[in-house]
DNA sequence: GCGAATGTGTTACACTATAACATCACAGCC
DNA sequence: GGCTGTGATGTTATAGTGTAACACATTCGC
């Protein structure tokens, strides 16, 4: 593997999809995955209680093995959760997400990795997950305002 | 002003003290500069109830007007807040948070600034605010590990 | 069968943040 | 003085986010 700052939090860049995901993870992927934007904890609860969810509880659990996996990201900054889209990057991920239309877009940039991993190293710091994200307005917003 | 990505809020590279501070949002930094780990905001009301202060809301209009002039910056991986180690820098902070002892250094990187204004010019982005966060463990934590 | 490991279901609760409304203090002005 | 505008403050209630603790089910290997 390339970045020492691990995408998900598996470490093996070929990992990511070893055991088959539980059934409530495959739901909860595929509600994120039929949203472009971020989306809350019960916001999917709500999605999935036509299935039979009922708890939070249910949904933490299933977020939790998905971002371990690196198949989803938390957007910090809202709460909110994504689903990645690069799998299997092995940079750190960056968010872009409009405060108007909640649009996400997600890139990585070998060169931030490289300064973060710089500045870790001089620090002595070990780091374990990066957070990046930047709030504003995407393209279509920002001409409307 | 250098980065077209502010610091905290108050565009202005020279602005930040203007007006003075309010009773409250001056009670609240005192106590997040005293602590050298971030503070959640119920954290510091308990600080602040022998001074006075009863309600949530008290210290989270504090902490707001004090973001908002970039001297306090939000842990969003956690909820919790922290003084500004450097007021006054055009670039995003950014900011190393140790997970065992709760440490948080903060520096800034000229060229993270770069590629990320760059990255939102070709995707026609406009940034208004970046959260760069670090979770891992810090120099002391890592060797008793 | 049996134990270990993992996913699941449920209740209750803790922590984080804001809405809505009332009050106070001060500055400028007629 | 009296009026008004602006912004900080105070208070109650409530919304939103996340976890603890416990019980049950399934699967896999011995």
């Amino acid at each position: 593997m390339t970045g020492a700052i691990p995408h998900g939090a598996a470490s093996g860049g070929e990992a990511g999809a070893r055991a088959a995901l539980g059934k409530n993870d495959r739901a909860v992927l595929d509600v994120l995955r039929g949203a472009r934007s971020g989306l809350g904890a019960y916001d999917i609860l709500d999605a999935l209680r036509p299935a039979g969810l009922k708890a939070p509880l249910q949904v933490y659990r299933a977020l939790n093995r998905l971002m371990a996996r690196g198949l989803v990201h938390k957007i910090e900054s809202l709460n909110a959760y994504v689903a990645c889209a690069r799998p299997g990057d092995a940079c750190a991920a960056a968010l872009a997400i409009c405060r108007a239309c909640g649009a996400v877009s997600e890139f990585t940039d070998a060169e931030i990795d490289r300064r973060l991993n710089c500045w870790c190293r001089e620090a002595a710091f070990t780091p374990e997950q990066v957070t990046l994200e930047i709030r504003g307005l995407c393209t279509d917003c920002a001409v409307e305002a």
